[in-house]
DNA sequence: GGAGGCCTCGGAAGG
DNA sequence: CGAGGCCTCC
C-alpha cells in the first residue's frame, strides 16, 4: 500500500510529500502529473487526513472517476468520500444545499449552451432587436464573459469599458439584454452553466458563515489543469484555500488551451503572488515521448512569450525524426496517412488503437474518415453530438424537467406542443403576453388556464387544460414512483414513445432506440444506486436529474475503447492522451494556425500551445502533414504551410520532399513571432493582394494562386516546364521585373531565386512559378 | 399548424 | 457544402 512513493521521482516526490500549505506544480506533458496528484491524495489520507475534508477539482468528470478509481486502489473505499469532481458539479451540489440562501429551489435545474441559446434567442425576438446586430451566439458568449468575471447587470452598468464596447458594436441594449436574460433564468429556477460558479461566488460572499464552513470542511485542496481555471473559479479557489492555505494546484501553462472559452493564463502565471510562501515544484522529465518529439515541442514552444521557465526532457530513445508530408490536396493528404497507417500497421504489426489523427477542426475528419474506409482501417471519431443534445433525449429530458421543475419555462415551451397536441404558437404567445402582464409564470397560466386568460377559444382551452392534466399526473407519482417507473410512464403517457415508433425512417429508428437507451440507462441507474444506499429510499427522477444534468458523452463508460481502432479527433478533445503513433495534418496557415487566431498575439500564442498539445501527444513517431489545397466550405482554397513546421527545430524533422521553406536559407526572412501584432492590418482587410502578401511573409516558396484549378489526381498536374537561367530578366504577374539569381533543386523540385526591382529578392518554385522571360 | 424552401453562417468545447 | 433557424405558403 505504502511503496506508492517508490515508484516516484524525485520532483514528484518532493510534490507528494509537500502536503501543507501552498504548492504549485507546474507539470510539463507526461512528466507523471495524474501520477502525482493521485499519490498526493493517498498520502493525504494515510496521514490521517478525513477524505471528507479533501476536496479535488478537475475539469472533466472522467478526469475524476479515473482519479478517484486509482486512489482507491491505494487506500480502498474510505477514497469515495473525498470530495472530487469538476468545478461545476461539486458546486452545484453545495448550491443545491444551500440554494434557499439565494432564492433558488434546491431541485434548479442547468440549461445547457441550448437553453440558453433558446432563452436569449426569444428575449432578442421580445425585444424586437435586430438580429444581425444581436446575434445569439454572440451574445451568449459576451454574457458568459461577463459572469466568468463576476461582472454582474449591476456591475455591467456601470463599467465604462464593457459599455463602450457594446455601444460601439451598435449593440446598445446589452444591459437590457443582460438583465432579461438573468432574471428569465432566476425566474424558471435554472442556472447555466456559467451561473454554478458565479452563484458560488454570490454565495459565499453574501455568506461569510457558508463559506466560512466549507473552508472548514475543505481544509485540503486540489486543483488539476490550473492553466484552464477562469477567474470565476479561481475566486472560488482563492475565496475557500484562504483559512487553511493548504491549496496545491497543478498544471501547465504551455498546455493551456482554452482562453477562447474563458480561461485565464495568468492564474498558473500569477499563482505565487497569492500564497507568500508558496512552494514551486516543477516536473520537467517527460516518461512519454522520444527525445526528437520532446526536443520538436521544445523548440515551437519557445517562440511564444508568454510562459514560466521550464525544461522539459526525456531520458528516452532518441526515436524518429518528425516526419513531414505535403499533399496537393486534402483528399491525398487523407490517403497518405491512410497508407501510412496500413503500412506500419503491417510491417510492424501495430494494432489500431496505436494510431490517432488529430486535426484543427472537426470539418477534417471527413476527408480522413474516407481514405480509412478505403484501406478498411476501423476508426472512431470523437466528439460531434453528445448523447444528451440529441433532439430526442432533450424532449424527454425536457418532461421530466418540467415535472420536477414547473417553473422551467424552457423545458415548457419544448414540450407543450411535442408531440402535437394543438397548441400552436398563436396560443402560446397569448399565454406568455397574459403571465408577463400579470408577474406570473408561464406554467401558472397553464395550469389555470380557464381562469388566468380571454381570447383563448374553448378548444384550445381544453387542449391547454389536458397538457396541464397529464403534467400534474405525473407530479402526483413523484414521490412515489422510482425514476425509471415514472420515466416510463412518462414517456408511454405522453405519446412521445409512439411518436418515434411510427418513424420508420433512419433517423426516426435510432431516435427509438436512443430513446431505448436513455430508459435502460435510467432503469440501471436506478438499480445502482439502489445497491448504494443501505435504506429503502425513492430513487427519485428529480435525483435521476440532478445526478445527470452535468453529465456528457465524453464522461461515458465507453466500450468500445476496448475495441481496436484507429482515433480521430481534435486536438482539444487529445489534451490528456497518449498515442504511440500520432498524425497532426492539416498544418496550414489560416487553417492551424486558425485564422481568426492572427490578429493578435495572445491568440497566436494559444494556437503554438495547441500544437505544442498535439506534438507531445506522441510517444514513439508523430507525422506531420499539410495540402496545398483543401476544400473549405465548398471551396477549393489554396494552402501555405503553417508557420509552426518552420519554427520546429530542423535537427528534429524529417521532410519527405525538399522544398519546405527553411528558417536558414530564408531569403524572404521569416518572422518568428515580433510582428504578429501589426498583421492586424494585413489580415483585417480580405482582398487577393493583402492575403498574398500576409503569405508572403511566411514562406519563402511562393506557391501562386492558380494551383486552384489542380484536382485530387495529383498524376494530372502539368508543370511549367519552361527553361529558365541564372541571369534571364522576367516579369512575373504580381512582383513585375527581376532577374533571376540562381536555380536550385530539380525536376518539380527545382526553385528559382528571383531579385524583383519591385520587391526584392524572391524564391519560387520552378513548377508554379509564372514568370515570363524577356528576351 | 405544418412542410418545404430560403437564408445565413461557419472554431475549438469542458460543465 | 451542410445544418439549423426562419419564413412563407398552403
Amino acid at each position: 500500500m505504502s511503496n506508492y512513493l517508490t515508484h516516484l521521482n524525485s520532483s514528484q516526490r518532493n510534490a507528494v510529500e509537500q502536503t501543507k500549505g501552498p504548492l504549485m506544480v507546474i507539470a510539463g506533458a507526461g512528466s507523471g502529473k495524474t501520477r502525482v496528484l493521485t499519490c498526493r491524495i493517498a498520502q493525504l489520507i494515510n496521514q490521517g487526513v478525513d477524505p471528507f475534508n479533501i476536496l479535488s477539482l478537475t475539469f472533466t468528470n472522467k478526469a475524476a472517476k479515473e482519479m478517484k478509481e486509482r486512489i482507491q486502489d491505494i487506500v480502498g473505499a474510505k477514497a469515495k468520500n473525498i470530495w472530487m469532481g469538476t468545478f461545476h458539479s461539486v458546486f452545484a451540489k453545495i448550491l443545491r444545499i444551500e440554494a434557499d440562501k439565494i432564492g433558488y429551489p434546491s431541485n434548479f435545474t442547468i440549461y445547457d449552451s441550448d437553453d440558453s441559446k433558446s432563452v436569449l434567442r426569444r428575449i432578442i425576438k421580445e425585444m424586437s432587436l435586430d438580429t444581425d446586430i444581436y446575434k445569439v451566439n454572440l451574445v451568449k458568449s459576451r454574457i458568459s464573459s461577463f459572469k466568468n468575471n463576476l461582472v454582474t447587470v449591476k456591475a455591467y452598468n456601470t463599467n465604462l469599458e464593457l459599455k463602450t464596447q457594446d455601444d460601439s458594436a451598435q449593440r446598445t441594449q446589452m444591459g437590457l439584454l443582460y438583465d432579461r436574460y438573468v432574471n428569465e433564468c432566476f425566474k424558471s429556477g435554472a442556472m447555466d452553466f456559467d451561473d454554478l460558479l458565479l452563484r458560488t461566488n454570490e454565495l459565499m460572499f453574501r455568506h461569510p458563515q457558508v463559506l466560512h464552513k466549507y473552508q472548514h470542511r475543505f481544509s485540503y485542496i486540489l486543483v488539476d489543469e490550473y492553466q484552464d481555471t477562469n477567474h470565476s473559479q479561481y475566486l472560488i479557489v482563492k475565496a475557500l484555500a484562504s483559512l487553511n492555505e493548504n491549496i496545491c494546484v497543478v498544471g501547465d501553462d504551455a498546455q493551456s488551451i482554452y482562453s477562447f472559452r474563458g480561461a485565464n493564463i495568468r492564474n498558473i502565471l500569477n499563482f505565487k503572488k497569492d500564497y507568500s510562501d508558496i512552494k514551486i515544484i516543477k516536473l520537467e522529465q517527460n516518461y512519454r515521448s522520444t527525445q526528437n518529439i520532446v526536443k520538436a515541442a521544445n523548440s515551437v514552444i519557445s517562440n511564444n512569450k508568454d510562459q514560466l521557465d521550464k525544461k522539459v526532457w526525456t531520458s528516452n530513445d532518441l526515436g524518429d525524426k518528425i516526419k513531414v508530408n505535403r499533399s496537393i490536396t486534402d483528399n491525398d493528404e487523407a490517403f497518405v496517412v491512410a497508407s501510412n497507417i496500413f503500412e506500419i500497421k503491417h510491417q510492424e504489426q501495430v494494432s489500431n488503437n496505436h494510431f490517432a489523427i488529430l486535426y484543427r477542426t472537426n470539418a477534417q475528419s471527413r476527408s480522413m474518415e474516407e481514405a480509412l474506409r478505403k484501406r478498411a482501417i476501423p476508426y472512431r471519431i470523437y466528439g460531434g453530438l453528445s448523447f444528451y443534445q440529441r433532439r430526442e433525449i432533450k424532449d424527454i429530458l425536457a418532461y421530466f424537467r418540467l415535472v420536477t421543475n414547473t417553473k422551467d419555462e424552457e423545458a415548457l415551451r419544448r414540450i407543450i406542443n411535442y408531440p402535437k397536441r394543438g397548441i400552436g404558437t398563436s396560443s402560446i404567445n397569448r399565454m406568455t403576453v397574459c403571465a408577463q402582464k400579470n408577474g406570473k409564470l408561464l406554467w401558472d397560466v397553464v395550469q389555470n388556464i380557464k381562469t388566468e386568460i380571454t381570447g383563448l377559444n374553448s378548444g384550445s382551452i381544453n387542449k391547454v387544460e389536458n397538457f396541464s392534466i397529464l403534467i400534474n399526473s405525473f407530479r402526483g407519482m413523484l414521490a412515489e414512483k422510482d425514476a425509471y417507473e415514472l420515466a416510463l410512464s412518462i414517456t408511454k403517457n405522453s405519446g412521445i414513445l409512439r411518436e418515434y415508433q411510427m418513424d420508420k425512417t433512419p433517423e426516426g429508428i435510432s431516435r427509438y432506440e436512443n430513446v431505448q437507451e436513455l430508459l435502460n440507462g435510467i432503469q440501471n441507474f436506478v438499480k445502482v444506486e439502489k445497491e448504494k444506499s443501505d435504506k429503502e429510499i425513492n430513487i427519485s427522477l428529480t435525483y435521476y436529474l440532478e445526478e445527470i444534468a452535468l453529465i456528457t458523452d465524453a464522461d461515458e463508460t465507453n466500450f468500445d475503447d476496448t475495441l481496436n481502432h484507429v482515433s480521430l479527433m481534435t486536438i482539444h478533445q487529445s489534451k490528456g492522451l497518449e498515442y504511440p503513433y500520432v498524425y497532426i495534418v492539416g498544418l496550414e496557415e489560416n487553417l492551424f494556425p486558425s485564422q481568426m487566431s492572427m490578429t493578435s498575439r495572445a491568440d497566436l500564442e494559444e494556437e503554438r500551445r495547441l500544437f505544442y498539445v498535439a506534438l507531445t501527444r506522441a510517444e514513439k513517431r508523430a507525422t506531420l502533414s499539410f495540402a496545398l489545397t483543401r476544400y473549405r466550405w465548398g471551396n477549393l482554397v489554396d494552402c501555405q504551410p503553417s508557420r509552426f513546421i518552420e519554427e520546429i527545430d530542423d535537427a528534429y524533422l524529417d521532410l519527405t520532399f525538399t522544398n519546405l521553406p527553411k528558417k536558414s536559407t530564408s531569403i524572404v526572412k521569416f518572422d518568428s513571432g515580433l510582428n504578429y501584432d501589426t498583421k492586424v492590418a494585413t489580415r483585417n482587410n480580405n482582398s487577393v493582394s493583402d492575403g498574398d502578401l500576409f503569405k508572403l511573409k511566411n514562406s519563402n516558396v511562393f506557391i501562386p494562386k492558380n494551383l486552384k484549378r489542380i484536382r485530387s489526381n495529383s498524376s494530372k498536374v502539368s508543370y511549367n516546364d519552361q527553361k529558365y537561367e541564372t541571369g534571364m530578366k522576367v516579369t512575373h504577374d504580381r512582383f513585375g521585373f527581376g532577374i533571376i539569381l540562381r536555380l536550385e533543386g530539380n525536376g518539380a523540385n527545382k526553385k528559382i531565386s528571383v531579385n524583383f526591382t519591385k520587391v526584392g529578392e524572391k524564391t519560387l518554385l520552378a513548377k508554379f512559378a509564372k514568370l515570363n522571360i524577356l528576351k
